[in-house]
DNA sequence: AAAGTGTACTATTTGAAATAGTGCAGTTAG
DNA sequence: CTAACTGCACTATTTCAAATAGTACACTTT
């Protein structure tokens, strides 16, 4: 289930769509299938209806899901490949730590090895090494 | 000179610290050298001294700036130290993201590509690429 | 028809960020 | 010594995003 840390400097709100994502990226909320409904959910996490109201707004903005009035909330069928599309652009942002790291004058090596790790690593459990893995 | 915008998410003190500490990295401010004053600052940058203050206060907690009250602010001895230790430290952020990147099925090459890219551009201006760089 | 759904409002509260202003102790330059 | 500068410590106020609270409406499902 999702997990709300609402001391985090993370604003709610934004912890509802990582987690929601994540769960569709994972495949717990499968493309097509419904979502709790907003006043379920805001039940389950003890959160002000309208914060998740305003979560599901920036997911259905951002095409993830599908609003059905008086249905509910679907996971769009394009979902997935709207959330790859929107992790590449991440690159940008690895990008730019990159830059502060060289410019501290970090090895490149330091930071390969750590991107090698993560994907060496346990899919679900990351801190679970694997034994040998191929490559991609 | 420090560019502040102030329409930018990321607040004006932050911007002033990271400001900061990008000219000791890059050599403009020198180890042991004098920073302009909290109300010479304020002038330059039109930002309310207070909010200077906040930034120089954090630095002096973080150990990149000695204040000496009556006197100025100098850049720490061990500034450089102190900011590559911390620059160290943002590896797990890149891990985070390349555990994102991992999830949405980017593939590893992507991102090593992108690092690369990085150490391979020139050390002032990234635009201008390398013809041929050795590793480190 | 009743219950549940998403949606659209307005009002209020809370906290961080920033501004504004004053005062104090220490250092420096004249 | 003194005047001007420095960092520092306050308090008060403003601004804005985030979150809460509550209501109402239109739609779908059962």
């Amino acid at each position: 289930m999702l997990l709300i840390d609402k001391m985090s400097s993370k604003p709610v709100y934004e912890q509802i769509i990582d987690g929601i994502e994540r769960n569709i990226l994972l495949g717990v909320y499968l493309p097509g299938s419904v979502l709790p409904s907003l006043r379920e959910l805001s039940v389950m996490l003890s959160i002000n209806p309208n914060t998740i109201q305003k979560s599901y707004g920036e997911l259905t903005r951002r095409g993830v899901i599908c609003p059905s009035p008086g249905s509910g909330c679907y996971v769009a069928y394009n979902a997935l490949d709207i959330l790859k599309a929107r992790a590449a652009e991440k690159l940008s942002e690895i990008r730019s730590l990159t830059v502060e790291l060289r410019m501290a004058g970090i090895p490149k090596g330091d930071i390969l090895a750590t991107v090698a790790e993560v994907y060496a690593s346990d899919p679900i459990n990351p801190n679970i090494k694997k034994d040998g893995g191929n490559e991609s």
